[in-house]
DNA sequence: TGAATACCTTGACTTAAATCAAAAATGGAT
DNA sequence: ATCCATTTTTGATTTAAGTCAAGGTATTCA
């Protein structure tokens, strides 16, 4: 097993913080596996603490009156959820799911805040965190509410790339019908507009690999 | 003119400050002044700092490529926006306008990032305004992507009937058009909703005032 | 007061996406 | 390999909401 010290200092959330602070992170940090499909928290159940993926995916989803799901987000290794209720003590307000076999850090609530409390280079690095993550959610919303999903699906392909460093072939990192959840829409809309635009020679889709053809 | 420290003292993000604290920010704060329509940022401008409402009506929205408009909150007095970026230095992801005429403070970037990192219990109030923003962005998504409109519309008028106060009417504040904007729709949709929730005798619509009849 | 402007509503039509249903493809597990 | 379960695709249909166009109602300002 890696050692914790390592893995905590690697992560972004931590840059830049003196050893002895990363030491105090340590104390409190507890270790947990989850096994693929398996809850890590449901929406409102009371926040315990926080947690950073240290290796697999795990993804936050809203659970509509009818059953349908949207996915708010996948978090990967290095990033942090559910911290958006530890400064507020409230119910959290979404689900979360270990997409495959993770095993993440937690951090319990109130060490943190007390960490949080005695060092402010902490503190600037949770702020722009979720600095980071409202622009997210706000470049969500405008997604949703002002394209059609077309555009959806290209710009999500094209933020893909640019993360995987390819300029015309990218990967998907989760299933099809995943993706659609993340699109705000249904398994089936979306193969429907993989055809259209394989139709179109836009794009050329094998399996979960997607070759962008014209950007 | 009212005393700055009253003002700033009685904002909930400077809650609980030692009045030390309270004056220092006070040093760094400055007073602007917007007339109904006037534009206060504009997407892409880069960030020289965040704003308070002391007065006034302040609309956050984003616009598509085909000039659509998604309104992504509307802000009054004693609430801040613009913080979004002031802690990662990138540039404004949407744009600012007063809704009416409108007084705020404006904090600039780096005095407030010193402040911050000086002052601990500043810190806590800050990360605990940014995540109620994200559970209400989050909050947002969901009723966008899982809720038809009169849904969203519903939630809405629920959700200022307990802001008001009131068990059965309420107040719109905004138009119906910026209405529909905040609802992710166009004000002919909104209107045909608005007709036909009242023909089902759920709601009466007295130009701005609503009688919820039915939760 | 009256004109001008902005705001709201209604109607006819189009369209994107959801639903329902079923077939095809994929991928593990034995 | 073969079977089973899940995922993905395709087809027919419905539906919610957007578009375009026109009329009505307020509001504001001179």
């Amino acid at each position: 097993m890696q050692n914790i010290l390592n893995i905590i200092s690697a992560i972004p959330l931590f840059n830049g913080l003196p050893d002895d602070q990363l030491n105090a992170i340590r104390q409190i940090t507890l270790e947990k596996q989850f096994s693929k499909g398996q809850s890590i928290f449901s929406e409102g159940d009371e926040t315990k603490g926080f947690f950073v993926v240290v290796t697999g995916r795990v993804k936050i989803y809203k659970v509509s009156s009818e059953g349908k799901e949207q996915i708010l987000h996948i978090f990967e290794a290095g990033q942090s959820f559910g911290e958006v209720t530890v400064f507020t003590g409230r119910q959290l307000p979404a689900n979360a799911e270990a997409l495959e076999k993770s095993r993440l850090l937690f951090f319990p609530r109130s060490a943190m805040v007390d960490l949080v409390t005695e060092n402010p280079a902490l503190a600037l690095n949770m702020l722009a965190t979720m600095s980071r993550k409202l622009r997210q959610f706000a470049a969500q919303i405008e997604s949703l509410s002002l394209k059609e999903i077309p555009a959806r699906l290209a710009s999500y392909l094209i933020y893909l790339a640019k993360e995987q460093g390819t300029s015309d072939a990218v990967n998907l990192n989760v299933s099809k019908g995943q993706l659609a959840s993340l699109l705000g829409t249904i398994p089936e809309t979306l193969s429907r507009i993989f055809a259209k635009l394989s139709g179109q020679q836009l794009i050329r889709v094998e399996g979960s690999r997607i070759t962008l053809m014209n950007r």
